[in-house]
DNA sequence: TCGTATGTTGACATCGATGTCGGCTTCGAT
DNA sequence: ATCGAAGCCGACATCGATGTCAACATACGA
């Protein structure tokens, strides 16, 4: 019975579970400011580029810090001026391969303006969530945060951050589309331009595999190859639309609907590539050979497209790019002061690989 | 030098909408302390656990942070208790899957300790990467730095983080190996047995894949197909030894020495799943049917080894447990003061699929 | 030439927490 | 009853930077 405070689970309450760690000595901006023979106030001008410095001090105390190796507290940088370091990632779940794209061209993008990326899942089975977030807000005073798809489109989850004061950058957000600047890419269009590929193959008979309805792309996926098919004159019957989750088992299964009753389709567009992956082992599975006897696109160009025999036809989504301007805008946000809700649209790519081919009569 | 936009104006001020919210002023421990009628440092004492508090004043002040809802500032506590509570992980490249699962399970306990997980790249292809490190570690006055494979085994990395006083835990090194506390899996053993599993389903004629030759696993992996073979008595020959470099495309290219020159080999085992993929997709290319004709195995179980058709047989590598357990230690590794340098080894597991059959005589 | 405007500088307060230390209680042993 | 020792609590300094503001120097216009 060790006694602790407050909060039932109260685990980042800073209370008690958080275990010390030493850190090391540094050099202070005082020991510059000596060396340099003027005041510390004087050596922060310099550093922050700050105006109201005489450009030959202003040389000598480049020189003295460059010298000295000296690198400024964030700390106290932050604890004074109330600017911020952090940029926070927040993802429903961070070890997919969507979410390590983005991250890699976050942090570069960051480290590029000298900001730092803080990594946090938040999960929302535990029931805590709303107060661990919260905890990381004040803890860690983030000067920003991006926000990923499908947490993104929580309205409540956005409260949170509007209520702290913290700017929201969304990556390809589906709902509450007028609250936060956003990056995203045009997933209905790119979802027509690969569903035309198929009728260009001259495929007519295309089933669709949706993708997991709490994601907002979903929708515009399905959007864009039906825009594709009506403009073709053609209405996939009902059965041709099936249901899947984004996930490899979904894409799996959906093949039996597709597969084992009665026609098959020429071509099958699911709504990512690991189902597109799933419907292609499927398929193999049950000697229908691809992309012969039927054609499967993806979406997303994840890394395992190009794992797979064949390798797949897909669309390639901007994920690095699409970090890194996440960073660019939530940093803009910050000092500007939120004017607007910029929206930046990045360009994607059809990918043309092995897994589509020109349609044969059977 | 540009100028840099004041904070003038107010940009908290009614810019986003007509409506102005009330800007969440943050609650200090002041604030806790004059309603609760104490000390800033006895509120203090409480928070952090710490005794030399009465009973019934150390509740009621927990009961006022409970009801205040109030969360210490982590900046002001890191500055003046040259306390941590960011922990640095380090990749080469975080974008990969490996590196994404080990995120998760370190972003995890970090969580439950009462710390945050910053993500740092380190790419030696730029030459100021020691100026970049030694930037972010004086920046972020890390508690502790996590480093994975392949840019754990670099010496002169290590001394960076030595010479700054940051305690390091590494995953899976292969060099260096008495610097630092590290967690890791048997590598060894488990090839020694998935080689044993090939063995026991009849075949003799195995071929290796081996490794990215900077990654000491590989070297690890290599040897414990060594132990097997020699103790079934069978010395493979210099041509069934082949060397790729971890990616599917080397996997895939390897493939021709083995499936195009002379005898096949009846099973291959490839270092880890990427590369045994580019095999299965070479054989599958060739009309070599898997697993019948040639059984094939891998290494990791990375995400991929599932969305293969047939699926891969492969070794289950711990990743998200040794991220959480590397945090863990890097934070008791502070706690003990660094006595000795711990080596957590973590079970693996033989995860047995279709890509691997008894040998069949052609 | 003087009087403003503008530019340059540093002293000092401040951010929000913790470390130190001294004073006051309490308790137990003599 | 008295004397330590230990327990409890708060005043104050401190961490390392930046914000504020006043003092002073210089430029420019009239």
């Amino acid at each position: 019975m060790r006694d602790r405070i407050g909060r039932g689970t109260g685990d980042t309450n800073g209370v008690r579970s958080v275990v010390e760690l030493p850190v090391m000595k540094p050099i202070t901006i005082k020991d510059v400011a000596e060396r340099a023979g003027v005041s510390p106030k004087t050596v922060s001008r310099v550093i922050n580029g700050e105006a109201h410095v005489r450009p030959e001090i202003r040389e000598s105390v480049a020189r003295v810090v460059a010298e000295m190796n000296y690198r400024p507290n964030a700390f106290a940088r932050g604890l004074s001026s109330s600017r911020a370091f952090l940029v926070g990632l927040f993802f429903d779940d961070p070890a997919s391969g969507y979410a390590a794209t983005i991250q890699r061209g976050a942090i570069e993008q960051a480290r590029a303006l000298g900001q730092h990326i803080v990594i946090e899942a938040i999960t929302f089975k535990r029931s805590d969530w709303r107060e661990r977030l919260v905890d990381s807000l004040h803890a860690l005073r983030l000067g920003g945060a991006i926000l990923t798809s499908p947490i993104c489109d929580r309205a409540d989850l956005l409260d949170i951050f509007e209520q702290h004061d913290v700017p929201v950058v969304r990556i390809a957000p589906g709902a509450e589309l007028d609250r936060t600047p956003q990056v995203r890419m045009d997933d209905r269009d790119a979802a027509r331009v690969v569903t035309e590929h198929l009728l260009a193959l001259g495929h007519r008979d295309i089933a669709f595999v949706r993708g997991n309805p709490t994601h907002s792309a979903t929708e515009r996926r399905w959007q864009g190859f039906a825009d594709a098919m009506s403009a073709a004159g053609l209405t996939p019957p009902p059965e041709r639309i099936v249901q899947g989750d984004f996930r490899f088992r979904s894409g799996f299964d959906v093949a039996e609907a597709l597969f084992d009753r009665g026609s098959r389709p020429s071509a099958v567009f699911a709504s990512n590539d690991e189902m597109a992956l799933g419907v292609m082992v499927a398929a193999m599975s049950r000697q229908i050979a691809v992309p012969r006897a039927v054609s499967i696109v993806g979406f997303d160009d994840a890394e395992i497209a190009r794992m797979a025999w064949p390798q797949l036809t897909t669309i390639r989504q901007p994920n690095h790019a699409m970090g890194a301007q996440a960073v660019d805008l939530v940093i803009q946000q910050q000092a500007a002061g939120g004017a607007g809700n910029p929206c930046r649209i990045l360009p994607y790519e059809l990918v043309i690989r092995g897994s589509s081919a020109p349609y044969a009569a059977t």
